[in-house]
DNA sequence: CGCAATTCGATTGCGCACAACTATATTGAG
DNA sequence: CTCAATATAGTTGTGCGCAATCGAATTGCG
């Protein structure tokens, strides 16, 4: 055992919330994979869907607090695959503004039943969701909280 | 806005917790650059310091639900940095048996201060870390409870 | 206006995660 | 004993995350 107690994998939380999100990402792979879609693709889309359009990468990277070096091959891809589209902005050229297309905004339709889906495997009743919720709004607040959150939402 | 208020960033519970692990883990980050580890290295040696040695790739793969495909380098970049050993079982040569150095249990004191610093940054209370540990636990056994949990804990 | 500072996105490099597959060793049925 | 089935780690390929850096566009100070 270790020499110290605080060292024990499941004492810490950061464990237990590194092994659940890689568990709730494997949870999601098969059922965007019909899509063709990946975990990160999909929460790029429900950031787009949620937001008025075009977004710029900033905003995104706002929203899903990743930056360009993430987020560029990610939105790429989805340009790929002809669910959203990136266009330079003639106003400001540093910017790229990202819209959804038709066939994006039909995919909204279609995985519209996921979360439920999810929610049934994840096992918990409405009041542990709700708790484990706020916990984790808590949390991304203090650690996130003093980063330049963006002013633009 | 989405057509379907279920796909929501914000109202499900897969984004907060997904932003909510980055965010501790890039909260991780500076602490144990100091000591030229990476957070699923660090990761792998509480296993390896909470568990009798040696442990197989497989076991701790099991602790730490993680394929050989992400141990192995893992692993090898440990004994690179002199912290672990790497080598065949003799009595069943499938096996490779990882053992902590010398200097890899010295890592444990200079490491130990870790947590207390991570849960101050949380700011969450005693009773918060408990309920939020108490819902990921839950979420984990239910998620991964169905493979194969060794039976070597 | 002129030019330094800033903003923005893309690029590069590294280290995970994980699926799919391979090679080798062990086990077990007949 | 033989050989098919299984166990185990390693390899390969793809896709994130993120730090560091870059280049181009914009802003703002004097």
């Amino acid at each position: 055992m270790s020499r110290h107690p605080q060292l024990d994998l499941d004492a810490q939380l950061c464990f237990p919330l590194y092994a659940a999100t890689r568990a709730v990402t494997r949870a999601y792979g098969p059922l965007l994979r019909e899509f063709g879609l990946t975990y990160p693709q999909y929460l790029t889309l429900l950031a787009l869907w949620g937001d008025d359009e075009p977004m710029t990468v900033g905003d995104l990277g706002g929203r899903l607090r990743l930056d360009s070096g993430t987020l560029t091959p990610v939105i790429k891809r989805l340009e790929q695959a002809g669910l959203v589209t990136r266009q330079r902005d003639t106003l400001d050229e540093r910017r790229v503004l990202v819209t959804v297309t038709a066939a994006g905004r039909d995919l909204q339709d279609q995985v519209a039943h996921i979360p439920a889906r999810l929610v049934e495997a994840f096992g918990l009743d409405e009041d542990e969701s709700r708790q484990l919720h706020r916990l984790l709004g808590r949390l991304l607040d203090r650690l996130d909280g003093e980063l330049p959150e963006s002013t633009t939402r």
